[in-house]
DNA sequence: CGCGCGCTTGACTAACTTCAAAGATGGTGG
DNA sequence: CCACCATCTTTGAAGTTAGTCAAGCGCGCG
């Protein structure tokens, strides 16, 4: 694989904070974290944080769709997640953020103190019991990764992609897809040709139809289940 | 990308179990885990569990190396981790195991039933806060294994890779593959033909040297280092 | 000593990337 | 409201990396 040179730099505009009243970290629990939560809305393009920054907070989408992301110094560029509405993310093992946040649409996101967390877990086992899963299903998702990325071809990798992405619109047969076809490259580690000749080559066998570049409709579910690779 | 067809079929023999003294679960702290392991061995090509068991236990490697992977139906392989000791594994976000561990070299790993975990977590907030720490540092690793099957070519991989195993082996000079080339193919995204062929080409450029198939030694590092494309 | 397995090397091929250009799309201002 | 322009997407043709197929080498073990 040759560089594929710095595409259009992210624009780095700086995320609007608004003064918020309490937000629940946990919808499905009552939790200490209720009263920690803080708004914060990015305009799309916009950064919420860059890699190497301090990971001093921790987040949650509440609306919008965001991805993390991490450059080569030659511009090579892998989206690690693609974030929605309910999603945590920020969570980092250094002091560090090993990656950059950004939104793909625009969004508002509840961000967390990390220290305070600490806090709140000395006092409630359930809340280091809860960050433990949370990481632990972020965990089998980056692995499930590892196959797509290592072993699968382009027409599996996609075939996955937009099986995960109609399980996230609820297994709906019209599936937005909010991201570029940039985006999608560097989420699937292939070039927005591959990915854009791929997605021909599915309309063309009628497995899914295009009514705009945005919007994949599932005609032939069990076919892309096929392509996906995965049994 | 090519289907590469089924390996040689790992070996399924049955771990050999021992009753055994307790054994600390983490030599940082003292810890409530302290009394709830058992010591088993596994021999080299052996599988501790395969993808589907039911996860019942988690495990610490006390020596000796072990793999975690996952195959495709037509028997392309990806491998997750190289284990080695003091390294956590098996934590699964669901019931089943998605990855198969199996020994690369003879193996004694600690087993902790994960039942008993979820009590000791109950009691103890520090169990959790650790668990969380664990699964966050493998989380870091699993994201960065991202970028390097994505977007790195086969000798930036080449390189990574020898630069990871250098780490564990405390930055040695002489470094120690126990695994095979095929096992490296695997976790790199690549073929064995590739892997060979770009270690030949690193000896070639006097930036390793090869006294044998599974001894490398470290001639130019700081070439190695700008090799791997991690700035 | 010879056999077998794993590693290396060579020649060729295929998949994906790169380079290039045309075709949509959407937002803005006249 | 429509035209224009910038941007994103699609498509085509050529190039490159890594994969496939095949053969030879070498180390370790019986």
């Amino acid at each position: 694989m040759q560089a594929q040179i710095a595409r259009t730099a992210p624009e780095f505009r700086a995320p609007i904070f608004r003064p918020t009243p309490p937000v629940p970290a946990f919808d499905l629990e009552p939790d200490p974290f209720d009263t920690l939560g803080t708004v914060v809305s990015v305009r799309a393009g916009g950064a919420l944080y860059a890699e190497g920054d301090c990971a001093t907070h921790w987040y949650r989408v509440t609306s919008g769709v965001l991805r993390t992301c991490k450059l080569l110094s030659d511009g090579r560029r892998q989206i690690d997640r693609f974030l929605f509405a309910g999603d945590f993310f920020g969570f980092e093992p250094e002091v560090e953020h090993n990656f950059s946040a950004e939104a793909v649409s625009t969004a508002t996101v509840v961000r967390y103190p990390r220290n305070r967390l600490d806090l709140a877990t000395a006092d409630n086992p359930r809340v280091g019991v809860r960050l433990f899963q949370i990481t632990l299903a972020q965990l089998g998702k980056a692995n499930g990764r590892l196959m797509l990325l290592g072993r699968k071809t382009a027409e599996e990798r996609v075939a996955s992609f937009l099986l995960e992405m109609r399980k996230r619109s609820s297994f709906a047969a019209a599936i937005d897809l909010p991201m570029s076809r940039v985006d999608i490259a560097d989420y699937l580690g292939l070039t927005i040709e591959t990915v854009s000749r791929t997605f021909s080559a599915l309309k063309q066998d009628r497995v899914i139809a295009l009514p705009n570049a945005h919007r994949v409709t599932i005609i032939d579910l069990a076919a892309l289940e096929e392509l996906s690779g995965d049994v």
